[in-house]
DNA sequence: GCAAGGTC
C-alpha cells in the first residue's frame, strides 16, 4: 500500500493551486461549508490536503477570569488565566485524518505566522496520532509557481518548533497587554463616562499608531506661523517687452523683513544683471516600481478619497472575482519568468488600453523592478488580464480601483519619461539669484500613469556672461505652514516605515481607533485626535513610554528572535515579559486618579457637543451675515465631522456657511467676512468669495472642490469690493480695480462685475 | 465586551 501523507495548507486558494500542480487526477471531499479536502497521488504517495483559514486557535480568558470576575492584573499574574479556543471544524478533520496517515507535511505560508499556524495543526495531529511526531516535515516554498511548488515538495525540510513558539509568545503578550490594559482603563472610564458599553482599548499596535496622530496634533497646536520672505526679480527679453523668467534670491526664504528691505534698497533699482551660469540637460525618469499592498492602498485612498479599509475591500472584491492578483503582499519584485506578456495581451481586450499597449516594446519584464520583500510571498499587486464590467458586485468604484491597478501595471513597461531641464544663475549687483525649469519632451509612462504627470514650467534661454535686462525686483511674503495632518495614505506609509502592524492589519487599526473615538475624521481625508485619544496617550506616556512608541514592539521582536534562534526558551520569554508587564501595570494603577480626571474633561467637552447637537447652535455672534447682510452668523456643529462652522441665522432662506478659523488672540470667527463675500454661487448653494492663493486672486465657491465655479481677477493692483454698487446684469457686488499703467505710470481705476465682467456703466 | 495576527 502506498504511504499516506497529511498536507496542511494555510488557505483554500493555496491548497487549490498546490493540488492542481501536483495531481494529474484528484478527488475532493467536503468537510465544512465551502471547504474541501483534496486527495491525489504524487511521487508514489497518497496526499490528503487540508486547507485551513488562517489560525486555528484564538486566545481568550478562562471563565473564572472574565470581565468583572477578577482584577485585570490577575490575567497576567495567573498562568491559568489565558486559554486557547480551538476551532472545532479543523480540530475534527485534522484528528480524523491524522489517525489514518503515515506522515505529516506542514505547507502553511513560509513565514513565522505560517509556522505558528502549522504548529496549531501539528499539536492536534500528534495528539491524535503520536507516531507522527517522528514523521513531520515542513514545506518552504517561496512562491506558488509550478516550478517552486515542485521544488519545495521534493526538498522537505525538518520541522522545528522555535519560530512557532516565538510567535506564540508574542500572541500571549499581546493578549496580556490588551486584555489587562483594556479592562483597567475601561473600568476607570466607566466611572466617568456614563455611556452604555463604552470601551477604551489598549494594545501594542494601536497605541503607537494613536501616538503618531496625537503627536502631529500637538506639533500643529504649538506651531507658530511665521512670516517669511522671498526676493524675486523678473528678467526681461532684450526689447524689455516680455518677462522671460522670474528668478529668486538664493538666500530665500528670508526670516527678517529688515534684511529684505536692505537688499531691496541696495539693488531695487538695478536694470541689469549678469548671467553667471546657464545650463540645460535631459533627464530620463524610469517608470515607478511594482506595488505592494501599502503602495496600492496609499494611491487608492489618495485618489479616490476613501479610507484605507474601504480601499482594501475594493481590492479584495476585485481579487475574489479574478480581476487582480492577491492584494495582500509586502513584495515589490516580479520574478524573472513572470508571464507578463499573457496579461498584457489579455488587457488588449479593453479598448482604452489598446493604444497604450502598442507603445510597449518589451513584454518580458517590468522596467523598474523593486526589492523582494516578505518571506512568502505573493507577486506585487497586478491585474490578471480579465476585464471587469459593472454589475451587482462590481461597482463604479471597483472599476476605478481596477483602472488604477491596471494603468500602474501597464505603465511599468512603457518608455522613460524624458524631460529637458534648465537652470540659470544671475548676479544682480552682487546678489545671487537663480531659477530652474522643466519641460516634458517624451511623456513616456506618464501617458498611462496620468496621476504622476510632472509640472511643466516655462522654458528660458540665456548665454553665460550675457547681460540680462531686469524689470522689477520685489519681495513676496508667505506664512510658514504647520506639518500636515495624517490621512490614510500618509499614515499607512508611516506605519510600514516604522514596522507597526502588518500589510493586512494596518487599515483595520485606523478603523479601530476611529470606532473607539480616539480619532475623528475631519473633512474628507484627515485624521485628528479627540480629547479622549489625547488623554490615553498622555497617561500611557507616563506609565509606559515604550508602549506608546514602537519601543515595545521592538522589545517583543528582540525576545522573539532569541526564542527563534534558541538563545532563550519560550518559558523564559513569557516570564520575562510577564514580570515586565506586571511592574508597568502597577504603575498604571497609580495613575488611575489622573486618568479619571482627564477623562472627566473629555466628558465635559463631549456633553457640550451633545448640547450643541441637540440645539444645533452654540453661542450666537454679533457678526452680520456677509451674504444676505440681514441675519447673524451663528456657530454650528457638523455632526459628521465634529467640526464647527458658521451659518446664517436666517437659514434656510439664506444658505451662507463658512468654515471657522482661529484668530491670533484665540477667537473663533468665520473664515469669510463681508470684505470677501461676492454673492451666492450661480451654480450651487455655496457662496462666492474672494480668494488669494500665492499671488493669484480669484472669486471661488465655498463648496470647492464639489463646485468648481471660479473667476480669475487681475494679478496686480488693488481690488476692493463695492458694497453699495450692484451689477445691473447679475445683481452681484461690483469690484473696483486700481492699477498702475505700465507705460504712463499713472494709476487707472476700473469698476466691473467679477462674474459677467459688466462695467456697470452701460 | 478586550489584543494582534492570520484568513474569509
Amino acid at each position: 500500500m502506498v504511504p499516506r501523507v497529511l498536507v496542511i495548507g494555510e488557505k483554500p486558494s493555496q491548497i487549490k493551486t498546490i493540488a492542481n500542480t501536483l495531481f494529474t487526477h484528484s478527488s475532493t471531499e467536503k468537510f465544512a461549508d465551502r471547504l474541501y479536502l483534496r486527495i491525489g497521488q504524487w511521487d508514489n504517495k497518497e496526499l490528503i490536503m487540508i486547507p485551513l483559514i488562517g489560525h486555528i486557535t484564538t486566545i481568550d480568558t478562562a471563565k473564572e477570569f472574565g470581565w468583572n470576575k477578577c482584577q485585570p492584573l490577575a490575567i497576567v499574574q495567573n498562568s491559568n488565566a489565558l486559554i486557547l479556543h480551538t476551532n472545532q471544524t479543523f480540530q475534527r478533520i485534522i484528528s480524523r485524518k491524522a489517525k489514518v496517515v503515515d506522515e505529516l507535511w506542514l505547507a502553511t505560508d513560509p513565514d513565522s505566522e505560517g509556522d505558528n499556524i502549522a504548529y496549531e495543526a501539528y499539536m492536534i495531529a500528534i495528539s491524535a496520532n503520536p507516531s507522527l511526531k517522528q514523521a513531520t516535515k515542513r514545506i518552504w516554498n517561496s512562491s506558488l509557481t509550478k516550478q517552486e511548488i515542485l521544488r519545495a515538495f521534493r526538498n522537505l525540510i525538518p520541522w522545528e518548533l522555535y519560530l512557532a513558539l516565538a510567535v506564540q509568545g508574542r500572541r500571549m503578550v499581546d493578549a496580556w497587554v490588551g486584555f489587562a490594559g483594556t479592562r483597567q482603563v475601561t473600568g476607570t472610564a466607566r466611572k466617568v463616562i456614563k455611556q452604555r458599553g463604552v470601551v477604551l482599548s489598549v494594545g501594542r499596535v494601536q497605541l503607537p499608531t494613536l501616538k503618531l496622530i496625537v503627536d502631529r496634533d500637538r506639533e500643529r497646536d504649538e506651531f507658530q506661523r511665521k512670516l517669511k520672505f522671498n526676493i524675486l526679480a523678473d528678467l526681461l527679453s532684450d526689447n524689455r517687452k516680455e518677462v522671460l523668467v522670474t528668478v529668486k534670491h538664493d538666500k530665500s526664504p528670508f526670516k527678517e523683513e529688515k534684511q529684505v528691505k536692505q537688499i531691496l534698497n541696495e539693488i531695487g533699482k538695478a536694470k541689469t544683471g549678469t548671467i553667471t551660469k546657464f545650463k540645460t540637460w535631459k533627464t530620463k525618469i524610469p517608470p515607478p516600481r511594482p506595488w505592494n499592498t501599502t503602495d496600492a492602498l496609499a494611491l487608492l485612498t489618495k485618489e479616490l478619497k476613501i479610507k484605507a479599509n474601504a480601499a482594501m475591500e475594493l481590492l479584495t472584491i476585485l481579487y475574489e472575482n479574478g480581476y487582480i492578483s492577491y492584494p495582500r503582499t509586502e513584495n515589490r519584485h516580479f520574478k524573472d519568468n513572470f508571464p507578463h506578456d499573457e496579461i498584457l495581451t489579455k488587457l488588449e481586450g479593453y479598448s482604452n488600453y489598446r493604444p497604450l499597449l502598442k507603445l510597449i516594446t518589451n513584454t518580458s519584464q517590468v522596467r523598474s523592478n523593486g526589492k523582494k520583500q516578505g518571506a512568502e510571498d505573493h507577486d506585487p499587486v497586478h491585474p490578471t488580464g480579465e476585464i471587469p464590467t459593472e454589475d451587482k458586485i462590481i461597482t463604479k468604484m471597483h472599476l476605478k480601483a481596477w483602472d488604477y491597478v491596471s494603468r500602474h501595471y501597464i505603465g511599468m513597461f512603457l518608455p522613460d519619461l524624458i524631460q529637458t531641464r534648465g537652470s540659470v544663475k544671475v548676479t544682480i549687483k552682487e546678489e545671487p539669484f537663480s531659477q530652474k525649469y522643466q519641460q516634458t519632451i517624451d511623456e513616456g509612462w506618464t501617458q498611462v500613469i496620468t496621476w504622476k504627470k510632472p509640472k511643466e514650467t516655462k522654458k528660458f534661454v540665456f548665454t553665460e556672461d550675457q547681460i540680462a535686462q531686469v524689470d522689477k525686483i520685489r519681495s513676496e511674503s508667505f506664512k510658514t505652514k504647520p506639518p500636515a495632518q495624517w490621512n490614510d495614505s500618509t499614515l499607512i506609509r508611516q506605519l510600514e516605515k516604522l514596522r507597526i502592524g502588518t500589510k493586512s492589519s494596518r487599515p483595520e487599526i485606523i478603523n479601530k481607533l476611529e470606532a473607539r473615538k480616539y480619532i475623528v475624521r475631519c473633512g474628507k481625508t484627515f485624521y485628528e485626535s479627540t480629547t479622549r485619544g489625547h488623554t490615553i496617550i498622555q497617561v500611557f506616556e507616563k506609565v509606559w513610554p515604550d508602549l506608546v512608541t514602537p519601543g515595545f514592539t521592538r522589545m517583543v521582536e528582540a525576545m522573539m528572535d532569541e526564542v527563534a534562534t534558541k538563545q532563550a526558551s519560550y518559558d523564559t520569554m513569557l516570564e520575562t515579559l510577564r514580570g515586565h508587564y506586571i511592574g508597568l501595570h502597577e504603575k498604571l494603577l497609580s495613575q488611575l486618579p489622573r486618568l479619571q480626571a482627564l477623562l472627566q474633561q473629555d466628558m465635559l467637552i463631549r456633553s457640550e457637543q451633545k448640547i450643541a447637537r441637540g440645539k444645533r447652535t452654540t453661542v450666537p455672534t454679533q457678526v452680520l451675515c456677509p451674504l444676505c447682510q440681514q441675519g447673524k452668523a451663528i456657530e454650528r456643529l457638523n455632526v459628521k465631522t465634529n467640526k464647527k462652522f458658521f451659518g446664517c441665522s436666517r437659514y434656510p432662506e439664506c444658505k451662507w456657511t463658512a468654515p471657522s478659523k482661529k484668530t491670533r488672540d484665540g477667537k473663533i470667527i468665520p473664515a469669510q467676512t463681508a470684505k470677501d463675500v461676492v454673492g451666492p454661487c450661480p451654480e450651487c448653494n455655496g457662496t462666492l468669495f474672494l480668494k488669494r492663493i500665492k499671488d493669484y486672486r480669484f472669486v471661488g465657491c465655498s463648496k470647492y472642490p464639489t463646485c468648481q465655479t471660479s473667476f480669475f481677477l487681475p494679478k496686480r493692483g488693488r481690488l476692493t469690493l463695492l458694497r453699495k454698487e450692484e451689477c445691473p446684469m447679475c445683481q452681484r457686488q461690483m469690484v473696483s480695480h486700481v492699477s498702475r499703467n505700465e507705460k504712463t505710470g499713472e494709476s487707472e481705476k476700473k469698476v466691473f462685475c467679477v462674474i459677467c465682467q459688466n462695467s456697470g456703466k452701460g
